[in-house]
DNA sequence: GCAGTTTGTTTAGTTGCGGCACAAACTCAG
DNA sequence: CTGAGTTTGTGCCGCAACTAAACAAACTGC
């Protein structure tokens, strides 16, 4: 009998039909009317409508066609299509220096509720996890809602397909530990349904900034970040989040940005890790650096305050400019037609935006590629919806094998 | 037996979307044979049988139920799949600082004819296409087969979506020249049909190992090569070449390798491109370099000849310090799962390939990564067979609507 | 109130492909 | 040589997803 041996996958690699791109469309507030899903999943009117409806059908969607809430243009109004604000949650975590916080993000990566942030990180992964699952436990017992997945956002690379945490320097957790099992066990005991996904922060605030934020629309999006200490990157290829064949792509903390700048534990001098982090211009602005998990804060809080002392000033300019040369190597790489920056980054680009293009243009080699768009990230709680994509991902796939 | 001639029904309509994976499986040579190709495909074999027949009908590939050739494993043999001999090639052209070469090539990267290559080449980029597609026009004629495309690799970033070349020192051609509508204009007006392209050399040659040489089955695809003067790269992901938003991607000639190395043309100082070109290598170690258009082979032969010499053995190792400084720095931001190298460094990694290994492994930033496999590419006249899979992609995205 | 425009809905095909049953071509054991 | 076992090719049926076309509905502007 042939029943048991075929090995072929032959249901599941099928996509069933136009149902996952037609929710992704609404998801990211790419079709706010049928006319619109329509014409930009390239279908028949009839295709879209009996989608939309189905859609409807499987509580994530809801279609509005009353009457009056009009448009102005010519013709029929459209059905207005939005995400179901009652429809099923997904459970997003985020680690990071500051603590943990755990939420509940509904399609559209809107926060539905989340946890206070709580400040005390143990070096015990195990523990971590298992309070933030708890605390998105109890959100998700308070709401009633149905959940479908689960998604973590660490401040560390995560190797695939282990699922380890190869660095998380600034959360005390030993380097290596298999954070993407550790979090799918605490999923699975609290009683979540859904599967559990974990990754990168950076990764995943770009992935989160690409589908709801100043990255949208973008084709090869390029994210730098600094959180409290080190520099993370990402990459968004046309809406796919990039992150090598083992996870570890993007890793831009060790680019030469000032060949006689300060010696680093990678063995080389000036890399942008140590260059433009927040100890490095607080260091560089002649400041006393405060403890480690609000370095970040004091650093930003500096640039915006302080910006006419001199010292200051000269500190963000010097950072700005190795910044900018590390954006021009990436640019030179990677060819992004836009570029978001986070955590101290961000702060810098909008303290001196002209200046950081100008050298980002001056270092990148064709004027054409060097004068990409450089925006700050602009989404609240960014790595958390980010962390909710991943585990909306199934569902944007396969609507109906995920909610089966 | 023979092949039964008539199917019951003429369904000539067929196979819409399982066609173009079918052929680009035959293409790489993946799908041997009518069983691999319903495995790979994930269809029934029913479906895999009617899409083997309608690329056979439309005269690109063989299938072969001969008897007696089978296999040596149980059951019943598989019919065999092959690229058809005589079915319809593309012009494929290159030009490069030796002179230029046109080419017939066919499925499966198989070069049907070549003109002798040519040395002279003009500064008008013009004359030179003109004159290369002429020579694939009469390669055309004598071989009498159909033409579906033409495909041009040129040694020079080019501009998307302008078609323009922004750097084409090596060539003495003027910078920003639109060579991909002289070449379209040149294939028009020798009479050839299909749609024309043009790329960078490096990044065909990726292409080409990808689909048919050394890249073969790779995911995440690294390409680093020399030619006479400055360094290329590219990277194909999941079969697709990336060049980015702007055509301008993997230009990395000017990543730093060497702090304290000599100034580069972009200003800065050690960059790759002139720390591991032929001319760096043969002035490090003391030769007295040749007319620019033999500097690869002139180090080439010295590498190979007279690597006992300590000079020669000195240089070498320290380009290949460089060189694998370079390729971490890229590991750290691309995370391939294979590179390959071409020209002098094909020659680099030759010399002395756990060196190179070595330094590359211990300056990436995590064992996993830097440990990726580093290869020589393997095919001849590569960026050719790249020039020609350009010209066959419309035919491999979707056979009935190119062929029409 | 009517023409013009745009969109939603219904109905009738069309098609790519899975599922199944069976035939064909091989290997191997005896 | 023969029959069992294995693997693959082929014909047929039907479904699911889509298109095409005709019609109905909801808006604007004159």
């Amino acid at each position: 009998m042939n029943g048991k041996a075929t090995t072929t996958r032959t249901k599941l690699e099928r996509g069933r039909s136009a149902l996952g791109p037609a929710l992704e469309l609404v998801h990211t507030g790419r079709a706010p009317t049928r006319a619109v899903l329509t014409s930009e999943l390239g279908v028949t009117r009839a295709t879209a409508g009996a989608v939309a409806a189905e859609l409807e059908a499987l509580g994530l969607i809801r279609v509005d066609s009353s009457p009056g809430s009009a448009a102005g243009s010519q013709g029929r109004p459209s059905h207005r299509l939005s995400v179901l604000e009652t429809g099923p949650v997904v459970l997003a975590a985020q680690v990071h220096a500051d603590g943990f916080r755990a939420a509940l993000v509904g399609l559209g990566g809107r926060i539905v509720a989340t946890s206070p942030g709580c400040v005390a990180v143990m070096a015990d992964p195990a523990q971590v996890l298992g309070e933030v699952v708890e605390a998105g436990a109890e959100l998700l017992r308070a709401s009633g809602l149905r959940c479908v997945g689960a998604g973590l956002a660490v401040p560390s690379a995560v190797a695939e397909p282990e699922g380890t945490a190869l660095n998380p320097l600034h959360i005390a957790w030993p380097a290596g530990s298999p954070v993407r099992d550790i979090f799918a066990a605490c999923v699975r005991r609290a009683g979540i349904t859904g599967p559990a996904f974990t990754g990168n922060d950076v990764n995943l605030t770009a992935l989160a900034e690409h589908r709801h934020g100043a990255g949208r629309g973008a084709q090869h999006l390029l994210c730098v970040a600094t959180g409290h200490r080190g520099v993370g990157g990402a990459l968004v290829l046309d809406g796919r989040l990039h992150s090598g064949s083992s996870g570890l792509a993007l890793e831009v903390g060790h680019l030469t940005v000032n060949p006689e700048g300060r010696p680093c534990h990678c063995g080389g001098r000036g890399c942008l890790d140590v260059e433009t982090d927040p100890l490095a211009f607080l260091t560089t602005a002649r400041r006393e650096p405060g403890p480690e998990e609000s370095l970040l804060k004091q650093a930003g809080n500096l640039l915006r305050t302080e910006y006419d002392d001199p010292a200051v000033r000269q500190a963000a300019e010097a950072l700005i400019d190795r910044l900018g040369l590390g954006l021009a190597g990436l640019v030179n790489i990677l060819n992004p037609d836009r570029i978001i920056l986070g955590g101290l980054h961000r702060d810098l680009l909008e303290a001196d935006p002209e200046r950081l293009r100008a050298v980002v243009a001056d270092r990148s080699l064709w004027g054409r590629s060097g004068s990409v768009p450089i925006l700050p990230c602009t989404l609240a709680h960014n790595s958390l919806v980010g962390a909710a994509e991943l585990a909306w991902q199934p569902v944007l796939d396969d609507p109906l094998a995920a909610l089966a």
